[in-house]
DNA sequence: TAAAAATACTCCATAGGTATTTTAT
DNA sequence: ATAAAATACCTATGGAGTATTTTTA
């Protein structure tokens, strides 16, 4: 398929006629009905009925017709949109907020890729703060990027959301974390265990730590809350050290799981989908991209997959 | 701009590495540099920021990803859309209910399209009556497509608008007609003429009564309502009689305009937009296009513009 | 008989390959 | 010195044109 055929398949498609067809496109009648006949042979259908020497769109090419319409119209957008775009050279600090077990200190990694972007120094700061704290950091405009894991189901957690653009940097899903150091029998994937060891969770402003309480208040558990911190270090000792085991996003710890040091268990009913999102606010109505919504990008498109390659 | 370009674009932009590219995408590098080249060109922009021999994505190149990756989510969606598409056999009737000032009886039109689309025979029964009851009657089940005039801006009166498919016939102004033959002083494009003559309105049942009725409301003139029917025929002799003046949808008596025979006068303050609509129960989730959304395509593109040339 | 689509065949533009150069790490 | 993109040049595929045939209204 090309963009000349779909192009000719919707001249063709308005005026149900070949040689008109060829005329409005500047070319001869033979190479329209070629071009139709190859996105036809290639799509395995017939787009229009000839009867007789009239000509009639098939159903499969009133099928295709709304989606070469919205081809040609991202195509055109395209054009006009690049084609007006002149580069922004905003260099004011990129300010970016994350919350609980997002791995601070990226800073080095993205402006390799703010400078290789924009070709211009783009300096980043970081901090570190409660997720209700990060989202009205955004809001009120001193934070141009913020970072936390939701539950993946969850809405945005914006009260506009339509302001603000959400990119994923990361999927994970909430694991029920123990050392392997913990007594074999009493470490297998009964539930009941959450009862018997501290149970460290994620810290009370995460928005992850809610739906965890609620799956483990409708399940009936009691279980011995052990240390509600923040402090991901701390708790990544804790687990380490056998103190007792956790229920947290699987990748703040995927290194030690894919080491050995530590072994999560997918248990179903306590453990869901969440996601590590990045939010700024969306400015796609204006031509230009601006470095938060690159730097977005960056984020997502490289974040998970090779997030230290660079650092080497 | 090609197709193979804007894949290759994303393969490159997924990688940001020329060489890997060229492999995945089973070509050279050389082949790679150059489309990528040509499509820059064409665009007149930068896609990627080459800084020694480092790839990255530059703003623009991060503006167009959005797009590409858009453009060739659909070129997939027709393929695969295309290839599992086998043609629909349904041959019930298709009945079409058609409100005010609709020309009915284009059943040999639609039916000679559909034949062409279909190459079976399918059956068109239309009837005309009031919208309240057309909107009822499709809802109910009973009609497979309505048409009928309504305000360009007032949203869809069905409750549930998700299931029902609209596609635009028509796109008309409403305005204030009269006949030449009316008294050259008094025919002009003061709005007073309206409190001087019997005013000719669509009838209380049509959608667009009421929003013409809130503008004369508004402007807190006097009409002396003369004819309140639904039948087009009986308005247009009274039109072109020279009995008063009217406030309808230009495209009702649009041949009259063209004429000569019915002068039409677009009066800020009176006429507005609004729209030939036609709905159907909206299938789209099925893989098969069904009767009632193909002859909603047909009627869409076929109807403004040449519906009378199949009849000859 | 005329009008429209399909077919046959030729030609040329362009995409892709090979070999080489340039550039930066 | 090596790895990666750009360049130069060549080849071949395929799209478009011309001439002709087929079909039907």
């Amino acid at each position: 398929m090309t963009l000349s055929q779909i192009q000719t398949f919707l001249v063709v498609s308005d005026s149900l006629n070949f040689t008109k067809a060829a005329r409005s496109l500047s070319v001869t009648q033979p190479a329209v009905s070629t071009q139709i006949q190859l996105l036809e042979r290639e799509l395995g259908v017939s787009l229009f009925n000839r009867i007789g020497r009239r000509v009639y769109l098939s159903q499969a090419g009133f099928l295709f017709r709304d989606l070469a319409l919205e081809i040609i119209a991202r195509v055109n957008r395209s054009e006009t949109l690049l084609h007006s775009f002149t580069p922004m050279t905003k260099t004011d600090p990129l300010r970016i907020g994350t919350g609980f077990g997002v791995p601070p200190n990226r800073e080095k990694f993205l402006q390799h890729y703010l400078h290789g972007t924009f070709q211009k120094r783009i300096p980043v700061k970081s901090f570190h703060t409660h997720e209700a704290t990060l989202i009205s950091e955004l809001e009120g405009g001193h934070a141009d990027i913020v970072m936390f894991y939701r539950l993946t189901e969850d809405p945005s957690p914006f009260s506009a959301p339509s302001r603000f653009r959400e990119v994923t940097v990361d999927s994970a899903k909430t694991l029920v974390l123990g050392s392997p150091g913990l007594p074999k029998d009493r470490w297998h994937r009964d539930i009941r265990i959450l009862e018997n060891f501290p149970v460290l969770l994620p810290p009370q402003e995460s928005l992850i730590r809610r739906p965890i309480e609620e799956r483990l208040a409708k399940l009936g558990l009691k279980t011995k809350l052990g240390i509600d911190t923040g402090d991901v270090e701390l708790l990544r000792k804790a687990l380490l050290s056998g103190f007792g085991v956790g229920i947290f996003p699987n990748s703040i710890f995927r290194k030690e799981i894919e080491s050995g040091e530590l072994i999560g268990l997918s248990i179903e009913d306590v453990s869901f989908d969440c996601t590590l999102s990045a939010y700024s606010l969306d400015d796609t109505d204006s031509l230009h991209l601006t470095t938060k919504q690159v730097a977005l990008q960056i984020l997502a498109s490289h974040w998970s997959e090779s997030p230290l390659k660079e650092k080497k």
